[in-house]
DNA sequence: TCAATAGTGTCTCTTAGACAATATTGA
DNA sequence: TCAATATTGTCTAAGAGACACTATTGA
């Protein structure tokens, strides 16, 4: 007999940038159904404990990954009698970034194996609907990065333009314009010159900037 | 006791034009709880007949309307544990759009009343979070029209192009440029001039347009 | 003819895109 | 000095916005 109440779970595609690529967390399932495939992390709702959905997730990731993110973001809710073998479903999945000097913090259980995966490419063979959800989730962070938002969050608390405008490219999976990209942050408020802090490199040393106090991505 | 599975609902903001105003419609709650107030069309997943909630929006939108939209697009889902005083709910929000030479279809049951409200202004004292649930519908449905993105289904089968405008307009609730206007549908695929179709009026004809064959809003 | 609405043309200003030029550092 | 990267400037073309103009009908 199929359960009568659906299945209600909070999924989360959480992001990060390494090596100029954007990254995708994976947790390897360590049990039935799809057990040894690999999904997006994410959990059943607990009514008892979760005042909403956006809570499941945080609990679910935080738990699955031990970081808090200060940004989760619905992307769409994925249901139906079949992509479960438990029976009827329903997945909202969530997105949230991680700064790419973060990623070390990420530590999964010790019975979850967890892995980045290249966003573009997560593998065959996810668990469940998983590709769908992590194409869904991307697009919608795409979406965002083509409208002019900037991905703050993938990056460090103190960052350079050129450091912003690679996480924007890797999102975007195209190559911007270097001149049209800082032109257009000429009146955006949503960061801040650091004045006089610069990050030294082998080169001409260059200008960091932050994120403006009530920055929303 | 709270039940320990949540309520699990579709529901669906319908829109149409009228006098150049864009209205949604609402249903008078013949139940409790909120029983008297009026609620967007609505219904409970029935997981044994429904294949996924598209479905649920589908059959509930059908029953309580009688008709069949071609178009219905999920917005966001709304959660929590005190949205519904019957415990844990959890709803996922459609909008779809209704043609204006067929608002007349739209028949309630014997049961419920039901009544077109302005969009901007659907009244005070709703059912729920539904006052929240429209504003979240107007303005998925608004940046979609912002994007070019051209609301078709709220016309009738054959249009002119002041009427797609007005339309526009209605959604967006500012005025366009008449030039600016048709100057951007030159290039849009969507829309087909019906070469040698005029609609005759009190002034000189207008041409008429239909809806491109594979046309997706 | 006029009023009313349909449809087009034109000018300006803004902005995106391409690409060149300049600036500043360590080696 | 040179190589490498940061930062700015300039030219062009496309598009948006404002607004004027022409076209076609019924009354």
């Amino acid at each position: 007999m199929k359960i009568l109440f659906p299945l209600v779970t909070a999924d989360i595609a959480l992001f990060t940038v390494q090596d100029r690529n954007l990254r995708v967390l994976m947790v390897k399932r360590a049990n039935d159904p799809e057990l040894g495939k690999w999904a997006l992390p994410g959990g059943i709702l607990n009514p008892a404990t979760d005042a909403d959905l956006d809570e499941t997730a945080q609990r679910v990731l935080s738990g699955k990954t031990g970081v808090d993110v200060p940004f989760l973001e619905q992307v769409a809710t994925f249901s139906g009698a079949t992509r479960d073998p438990r029976g009827w479903s329903l997945s909202v999945l969530y997105y949230a970034l991680l700064p790419s000097d973060q990623v070390h913090a990420v530590a999964g259980r010790a019975t979850d194996a967890i892995e980045w995966r290249d966003a573009f490419a997560p593998g065959s063979r996810l668990a469940f609907d998983h590709a769908a959800l992590i194409r869904a989730a991307l697009a919608t962070l795409r979406d965002k990065v083509d409208r002019a938002a900037l991905p703050l969050h993938l990056l460090p608390a103190r960052f350079t333009l050129t450091e912003l405008q690679q996480t924007c490219e890797s999102i975007l999976g195209r190559s911007l314009d270097k001149s049209v990209f800082r032109r257009r942050l000429k009146d955006e408020p949503g960061i801040e010159q650091l004045a006089g802090e610069f990050l030294y490199g082998a080169q001409r040393p260059a200008q960091l900037y932050r994120a403006a106090d009530g920055f929303r991505f």
